[in-house]
DNA sequence: CACGCCGAGGTAACCGGTTACCATCACGAC
DNA sequence: GTCGTGATGGTAACCGGTTACCTCGGCGTG
């Protein structure tokens, strides 16, 4: 087939064993040797079999990364970010889609591709509470941008609660008062969405203001196209808003553009806000006011976990004993439920100007 | 370490040979064995490795696609859609990114890393036509959305100049005469900034519209901000224009940001228009008019391209001879200079309606 | 001068699968 | 009763690296 080690090393009239010491660096080779090996390896343009080296190694220097969908330019930035911070400590990364559904999610934790990488880095979706041993079973993981599922595994958690109830303060502070909210997504039981209106209605409490329901509407999904519907919703429904948050920055874009079409002008009639601080934020018009989490420091944290962790040997014990001695685990695992919060800041822009 | 076939062959009390029979749905397997051996793998929570199968079938099931930045939506929808499509023959997707840069193209291409995954989908952007070897030697190699780089390897080319002339077509249509052209960039020679560059210039020619080059601006990239300040820089230049045509649809949004921040309305004032279609274009406000490649059909060839070519040994033959044989080889490579030109559509929306 | 140590590099086991080849066994046909 | 045939599954070589262990030669020292 192709040109192997051993072809090298017949060439260079040496064992395999210098061939490899050669390529690996090793310190105890002499000058001549190494040049002969060099020499015989351009001339033949030997080039090492990665799956051979994995398999002895075991690893292979590879990690995976699942998100949701890559389109959704919040992933697209995450995984900008993961790839380079997973380049920065040696690591190629894999990329694969779940659409946000559980059983994908489920499918990729237990399915043997899994085990084609050395690690997961996993921003669920669907996934749910019960879900944990799905989630402590097999490879080593690290889950992004969720609150714990109460597994036993590292989580980089984004400041989904705090954010929302900056973001909603704001508001507040620059005198609305009828804030809609986009985003809900019935059946996302813990999920981001969760997280983040809970702080919304945190803030409002907090204020005395009182939420409507009626300005409470769900998505199917974060896309731009499910914030315009969901804002057409809203004002079809006939809802007096003086704002709107959008759980995400494209919801709220989609929402900008839906309240163009309707005649309303941003941020006069009505101010929005979003999530996320994605690129095209900045260049919308207006531009948009939303949370921007620390995108950079959130994957070099993931990898960091993951890549850390890989030393360690694989927890991997039976999960197939019966529940009974599940009860109280003793604290054998890394760090269980203190998840990595990342830092956030509040951008301010010309969308939630005061009127 | 972990579990192997080995554990799961005494345990179920046969070989590994019945066991790989049984995980390969080989035919010829009692059912009573396949039972036992079913059970033993759930027992042991056996899961497969991959690296070790890779090894002995020579493949390893994986694709590298390779783009500038994963964070240009058009990227990342292209991603989207090559996991697809690489998902629909069976494959996973490992992505790099190269910046652009061809330094790291050619990196690419020869380091080893090149041996991690069976076919590579390039988006190339830095290379250049005297790069040709470095295409030819290693694995499969498809590359996308630029015209050939005169090397013997399959590519997907994005109708790059008939659409930038469709799009100019249209807006000299609807009256624009003094068009402005952002997103040329210094260096791209062969490019598909080249590509389009060369389109629009046909179509003006083709109307006997003269173009003022003065109104053509340079970008250091294909970002939103580099269209914000390209088309600063034409505004505060007092360049005339009654139109903008941004290279891409970021490089349109960003020059639509700067207009609007100017006091110039789209398109009453100046009518702009872009390139990919992009989501982000159908919810901008004014929407944007953009050629539309069809990024799934792009995807879609790529990888059956790849996937089909790899039954075929590999070429891998010298690339080291002297240039002197290479004035005409013979027609053994598949379809050298054959590439296969993606359909297109131009989507025409606000942002280029009549004045 | 004998001994021990270190640098250089060879030999072969091993990583965990796949699979060519072979041995059995059951069954139907002659 | 014997033989051919197909179903079943065992044995071991192989994929292409890494590396534990060993050998050998040269040099410094008591």
């Amino acid at each position: 087939m192709s040109t192997t080690m051993r072809d090298v090393a017949d060439r260079a009239g040496v064992s395999v064993k210098t061939v490899s010491n050669v390529v690996n660096d090793f310190p105890h080779v002499r000058a001549s040797t190494r040049e002969r090996v060099l020499r015989a390896i351009d001339e033949l343009g030997y080039q090492m079999n990665f799956t051979a080296r994995s398999l002895s190694l075991g690893r292979t220097g590879m990690l995976t990364l699942a998100v949701p969908k890559l389109r959704l330019p919040y992933f697209a930035e995450l995984a900008d970010e993961v790839i380079g911070a997973a380049e920065a400590r040696g690591y190629t990364v894999l990329i694969e889609q779940t659409g946000g559904s559980r059983a994908r999610e489920i499918e990729l934790l237990t399915s043997e591709r899994r085990r084609m990488t050395d690690g997961l880095i996993l921003s669920p979706s669907g996934l749910q509470s019960g879900d944990a041993p799905q989630l402590e079973a097999g490879s080593p993981v690290v889950l992004l941008g969720e609150r714990s599922l109460h597994a036993r595994v590292h989580h980089v958690v984004m400041p989904n609660e705090a954010g929302a109830r900056a973001v909603t303060e704001h508001l507040l502070a620059t005198g609305r008062r009828r804030i809609a909210l986009l985003g809900y997504t019935p059946g996302d039981g813990e999920g981001a969405g969760h997280l983040r209106a809970r702080g919304f209605r945190a803030a409002l409490a907090a204020a005395g203001v009182e939420h409507d329901e009626a300005r409470t509407v769900a998505v199917p999904e974060w896309t731009l196209a499910a914030g315009a519907q969901a804002m057409r919703t809203l004002l079809d429904r006939g809802a007096q808003v003086d704002a709107v948050l959008g759980l995400n920055d494209v919801l709220a874009l989609g929402a900008m553009r839906v309240l163009f079409e309707r005649g309303l002008a941003v941020p006069h009639d009505v101010a929005v806000a979003g999530f996320d601080d994605i690129e095209e934020s900045r260049f919308a018009r207006p531009s948009l006011t939303t949370v921007r989490p620390d995108r950079a420091q959130i994957a070099r944290r993931a990898v960091d976990l993951l890549v850390d962790g890989l030393g360690r040997g694989r927890s991997g014990d039976g999960a197939l004993g019966d529940a009974a001695d599940a009860v109280d685990a003793p604290a054998t695992a890394p760090d269980p439920d203190a998840p990595h919060v990342a830092d956030f800041s509040l951008q301010v822009r010309e969308s939630t100007a005061r009127p």
